[in-house]
DNA sequence: TATGAATGAGTGTTCATTCAT
DNA sequence: TATGAATGAACACTCATTCAT
């Protein structure tokens, strides 16, 4: 706790990557608001207070900013870490799993615009969709293992075709999340998870 | 006296009209291979063998030529003049049902990259998003009338909760089927639809 | 009076000067709300319920229908036919004189926002600042000759300077006179005739 | 203490400022040359040597440009500073208080045809119209405070209507000065001052 | 005579990125 | 490390004018 400050060899560093989140930070407030091929690069660095020149010192290009964005939104997701997502897919029923999984990512989706954005912004050019595709990659493995250890007989090509369809519809449905008010969220959330679960335990049945 | 007021005025916009069509054609190609906001008006004009000018003599801008398009689009599929949708809702069963209504928009979806594009993909500011909805809205209402017959005694704020969240997620599910090779196609149609009957008939029985 | 429809052969003349009147009227509206630069000869087109080919029939550029305009502006301003500008410059009290001259100018310019605009709006480009001059050139000859009435023994060259500051001068004032409310009208056309009074009983007192 | 604060912040912007000061006597030529109207960003950051990227990285807009080449003209005219025009409106005889506030701006005019241009003849939107205003603004007020040393029991308004007609005038008979050769000049720069003699020296008799 | 489609160079402006300081 | 000036191709859109019908 102490050492990140005190240690004085680090002061450099430090300041870089407090610049670093400074950017994030804008730039995840300047995409949210104008879509991710709305935002210029330099009004990233002005809403951050920095020049341009500084922005391209950290990162190379547009894109590489949406990522690192994106990378640091998994990290505080708590998937890359392993913390928030320690869940025991094998045992739980199957309702409550779907709580656990996805009451975080919600929460998470509302309470970070900018996250929502880059996942859900259709505006992304194919290349960004690549660059976005590790964190829905992760979320997808992590969901798949998941999967993998209720479903064990399942064969993992089925497995994986369900698991990505779930995966693609609950993208589908973050809009709806993002756009309704505080009173209709119980609702729409219970009836997203309505859905996913009539379609996670029947095609659990039939692997059964 | 009927075609003496309709025809002699649509003659001299029939090359326009043609004009038109070859303009959104080319729209339509440059935006399934670029995106919305990537296309350049003048790379559509171009495309058409058409100059900017002509291209903003039937369209007031960018905007409007996206929209124009997906016009056509839900024309010619069919909603529009009921053709091709004239389902019972009622009476049929829910997987036939559901074959009738998704097989012709998966097959339009893939024979139509450039509405494909505008549907799942573009830019998306949001005043094309805006643009994108009476699309979207007609087909919407069309399931909704749908699923309205076939369980009228579902109070319709909740049927319309049910369908908003099956029509989003079939269009998250969109790029899946527009990705699959025609040989896996039939596998992620399958499954697609096995997850939305799942879903569809759990709400249909919670509702009787 | 009523040669003017009853004779067959004019009809097709007829039709095409009520057009020009008709586009001529349409120029004078978009020219003064828009300025001249700023007006599109497609936009007076419009305006006058007809095509740009039309217009094109009737006059060969944008600059020749400004010159058109302020033909029609000078022949009703009655200087062309001499009708309102007989005036006898030679006996009149100065200040009467004045009062024949400008009040009918003045109150045309109100009245004309179109002819207004021509003379006054700078905005003109050197080469209609040319076509315009005929216009300028009229009423700066009239006005020399009823000065010469006054003045004869003055020499042509130092009469002409005055008669060129003079209607320079009045030319720099016509905005306030534009601009002026109803009410402040009279107390800025008052003003302007008391500074044109000033300098031309000096100037003719000078000549004597 | 005083230069550590201006001189650091400054040493960046020296560069910027020296191609500010080349847009703008870029602008000045291209105005002075074609118009307002007429003239392109583009062809201004051509005249200038640099790039358009460039030039509206230190103006927003075209009009922006016209602003700051007419306030920088104002403050060269002097006035801003007071330097040019520190004069004693009361005691000079009226000729030579005109000579004394005329003669520079005359001048200043004939040499900057830059100034000319947007003083009397641009395409003047209104917009620019406004942002001209300010050089307009700062003439009239002082020539009205000098007027007012001149005339102090002359009713506020009534000296302003005065000096409003005045300037007006003035302004209207700057293009008779542009277009006057180096031999008319005498001539007309004096028919000028003999025109505003007789109307101001009136104008002060009658407040008497 | 009248239409309206067609033109295409040109407009003001933007922006991801680079570079001298 | 940080700045901010510099770039220049590109963009959405306009408009005076022409031409086929």
């Amino acid at each position: 706790m102490a050492d990140d400050t005190t240690k004085p060899a680090r002061k450099r560093q430090a300041r870089g990557e407090r610049r670093m989140a400074e950017l994030l930070d804008a730039a995840a407030e300047v995409f949210a608001t104008h879509g991710y091929a709305k935002t210029s690069t330099n009004a990233i660095a002005a809403a951050a207070g920095a020049s341009p020149g500084t922005l391209y010192q950290f990162f190379h290009s547009k894109q590489e900013i949406a990522e690192a964005l994106m990378t640091r939104y998994v990290e505080r997701l708590g998937i890359a870490h392993g913390s928030a997502f320690a869940i025991d897919g094998a045992s739980l029923p199957l309702a409550e799993l779907l709580d656990r999984v996805l009451d975080p990512i919600i929460a998470f989706d509302r309470a970070n615009p900018g996250f929502h954005t880059l996942l859900a912004d259709p505006g992304i050019t194919p290349e960004l969709a690549q660059a976005k595709r590790p964190a829905q990659k992760l979320i997808f493995q992590h969901l798949d293992r998941i999967f993998a250890d209720r479903a064990p007989h399942l064969p993992p090509d089925e497995r994986r075709l369900i698991v990505a369809v779930a995966v693609h519809m609950f993208r589908g449905v973050l809009p709806m999340l993002m756009a309704a008010g505080d009173n209709e969220l119980p609702n729409v959330t219970h009836e997203i998870k309505q859905a996913l679960h009539a379609y996670l335990s029947a095609a659990l049945e039939r692997a059964a």
